[in-house]
DNA sequence: ACCTTTCGTTGGAACGCTCCAACAAGTATG
DNA sequence: CATACTTGTTGGAGCGTTCCAACGAAAGGT
C-alpha cells in the first residue's frame, strides 16, 4: 500500500500551522503572511501535496467540473466541436467530464445519470438521442446546453446549431449558380438535421423555379449508406448530387466514379459539415461548412453563463454556415 | 435557486429509516428488510435522489473513475483506442474522466494534475509527450499504462502497443510480394512510433537485400505532411510509397495524383494504423491495420487488474497488426 | 492611557456519504 | 431457562476540504 496521500493537515503539522491557514495560502487569499505563505507552499511542494477534489467539492458544493455527453466520438464533426469545448471550459477554470454515448438512448440516460452523480454543474450535449420530455426533467436539473439540435426547447436550456435549412439553401444555390438544374439530395434519414436540411433543398429548389427536378433518394450518415443513395440516384441522370453530409459524401464520390463518371466534370457533389478531412487533398470536397469549433465554444460560453445565473433567459443561437468551394463541384456539363 | 439536491437522510426521514439503513438498501445489501427496501426506494425515486459520487469518494476512498489523456482528438487513430478504453472500463463499474491534451506539453502535465486531484484511480495514456522522467512520477503514484508508446518502463507501469518494427515489415514484404524493390519510406518525423517504423523498414530492406533502395523522406504524421514527402519522393521514381502513417498516406496518394501518376498501376502506396475512414471507398487504402479498439480494450483491463494488485509485475503488451489490402496496392509496373 | 481597528491565525462545524460497533427483538441451542 | 446466535436497524465517527466566528497581537486614533 504506497503511503497514503498527504492531506491538507499534514502539510500544516509540516509548516507548523493549522490547516485552516494552509487552506488559505492555498486558495490564493491575500490574509496570509508570506513568511506562512511560503512555509506552506514549500511544505506541500515537499509532500507532494494535490488538494482533493471530492473533499472540496463536497465543501463548497461546486465540483467546477461541466459534463459533456459526445453522440458518436468516430463522427470527425464531434470530436471537432467537442475540441471547442474544451478550450473555453478550460479557460474558465472548469473541468470537463466527457462521456460517448455510444449505440443505445437506454444507455445514453444512464450515462447522464452517472455524470450527474458527479455533480457536474452544467451538462453540454453534443448531438443526442433523448426523448424531448427526459430532455426537459434534466435542463430542469441542471444547466443544459444542446449542439447542433434545437429542435426541443425548455426554459432553462440553450442550444447551438447552424441553420440547416438556410445551409442547405446555400448548397442549392451555389449548384444552381454553376448552372446545374438536375440536382438530387442524398437526405440523410430520419433525425431532425436531416429533415431540416432536406426542406432546405426544397425550399431553394422552388424558389429557382426547379420544382419537377426536386428530387430526395433516402440515404443516411455514413460512407456506406451515401454510397448506395448515391447508386440509386445515378439512374435519374443527374448533374449534381446534394448529400446530407460529409461523411456520406465521400461515399456519394466513390459510388460515382465507380460508374465511371468524374467529378466534377460530369456529377459535382457537395456536401455538408465541413469536417477536417473533407479538406483532405485527395478528398477535396466542396462543402457547406458549420464553424465546428466555435458551435463548442459558443455552447461552453453559453453554459459559464447560465452557471452564474440559472434563470437566464434561454438561447437558442443560430451560426451561420458557409460554403467552401472545393474540388468536387464545377460547371454543369455542356451536354446532355 | 432550484431547491437543493435532496440527500439521504431527506430520504432516510421520507422512509421513516435512518440513514444508514438508506445507505444499505442503496447499495444493495442483503440485509435489509424487503419492507424498508421497498419505501427507501419509493421514497428515493419520489424524491429524486441521486447519490452525490463526492461524498461517496471521499467516505469509500475510491472515486471508481479512470482518468484517460488523449493525444488528439482529431486523430482517428485515437478516437478509436478510447472507444475500446470505454466500453471495457464501463463494464465494470468505472467511469471515465477525459481530457485532450492539446497543443503543448506544459498543459498536458497541469491536466493530468487535474485528473489526480479528481482522484481518479488509474491514468490510461493514449500517446503522450511527457519527459520520461514526469512519467515514472506519475506512474509511482498511481497506476498507469500507456497505449501506443513502449519506450519507456517503469516498475508499475504497463504498456500497450503494436509492434511498429514488425508491422513496418510486414508492410515491406508486401510490396516485396508484389514485385517493388524501388520502395521508398515517407517517415513520420521524430517520435518513438515513427522511429520504429522506419527502423522496420530498414530492416526489412536489407533482409530482402535491397539495401542499396532504402530511403526514407522526411515527412510526417499529417495530411500536408504526406503530400509534401511524397512529391520530394516522387524525384526518386519509386513504385512504392510506405507511408508512416494512414493520415499522411492520404496525404501521399493526393500527391502522386497531383503528378499524373495512377495508384496503384504506376505506384502503389501503403499506410500504416487502420482508421476506419481508409476503408472508406474513395480511399481505399491498404494499410497495416493495428487493432485500434482491442489496443484500448487491453490498456483498460491492465488498468483494472492493477488497481487491484497495484504491486503486479509491469506488463508491456505487444498485439499484432494486420495487413488490410485494399485498393493502393498492386502489382509493380512490367516496364521502368 | 484607553479604545478601536486591522492583521494573521485558529478551532470547529459542515458538506453527504460509508462503515463500524452496538443494540433490541426474535430464534435456535444446550 | 439461560446462553448464544441471527436479523434488521441505528447513531456516530470519519473521509479531506472550506468557511465562519473568534481570538491575540500589533497598530492606529484620540
Amino acid at each position: 500500500m504506497p503511503t497514503s496521500r498527504p492531506t491538507i493537515n499534514d502539510v500544516a503539522t509540516r509548516a507548523g500551522v493549522s490547516k485552516s491557514l494552509v487552506s488559505l495560502a492555498l486558495s490564493g487569499s491575500t490574509r496570509v503572511s508570506d513568511v506562512s505563505r511560503q512555509r506552506i507552499v514549500d511544505a506541500a511542494a515537499e509532500l507532494g501535496y494535490r488538494r482533493n477534489a471530492a473533499a472540496r467539492s463536497l465543501a463548497v458544493r461546486r465540483s467546477h467540473t461541466i459534463g459533456v455527453l459526445i453522440l458518436d466520438l468516430h463522427n470527425p464533426v464531434f470530436a471537432e466541436i467537442l475540441d471547442g469545448v474544451q478550450i473555453e471550459v478550460r479557460e474558465h477554470g472548469f473541468s470537463t467530464m466527457l462521456i460517448s454515448g455510444g449505440t443505445d438512448p437506454e444507455l445514453e440516460q444512464a450515462e447522464i445519470d452517472t455524470l450527474l452523480q458527479f455533480q457536474v454543474e452544467g451538462l453540454i450535449l453534443i448531438a443526442h438521442r433523448l426523448p424531448a420530455s427526459v430532455l426537459k426533467a434534466i435542463a430542469a436539473e441542471v444547466p443544459t446546453v444542446v449542439v447542433t439540435r434545437d429542435d426541443i426547447a425548455a426554459p432553462t436550456m440553450d442550444s447551438v446549431s447552424n441553420d440547416d435549412v438556410a445551409g442547405a439553401r446555400m448548397a442549392v444555390d451555389h449548384l444552381v449558380e454553376l448552372g446545374h438544374s438536375r440536382i438530387v439530395h442524398l437526405s440523410g434519414g430520419d433525425n431532425p438535421v436531416s429533415h431540416a436540411r432536406a426542406e432546405g433543398y426544397r425550399v431553394a429548389m422552388t424558389q429557382h423555379g426547379l420544382t419537377e427536378h426536386i428530387r430526395v433518394v433516402p440515404g443516411g450518415l455514413t460512407d456506406a449508406k451515401g454510397y448506395a443513395a448515391a447508386r440509386d440516384a445515378l439512374a435519374a441522370a443527374p448533374t449534381a448530387l446534394f448529400v446530407a453530409n460529409d461523411v456520406a459524401a465521400i461515399g456519394a464520390i466513390a459510388a460515382v466514379e465507380n460508374a465511371n463518371l468524374r467529378i466534377p466534370e460530369d456529377i459535382s457533389v457537395i456536401g455538408y459539415d465541413g469536417i477536417s478531412i473533407g479538406g483532405m487533398r485527395r478528398l477535396n470536397l466542396t462543402t457547406i461548412a458549420q464553424p465546428l469549433a466555435d458551435l463548442g465554444r459558443l455552447a461552453a460560453q453559453h453554459m459559464l453563463h447560465r452557471i452564474n445565473d440559472r434563470t437566464a433567459p434561454a438561447i437558442r443561437q443560430h451560426v451561420s454556415a458557409t460554403l467552401v468551394v472545393r474540388g468536387t463541384t464545377g460547371p454543369v456539363p455542356v451536354t446532355t
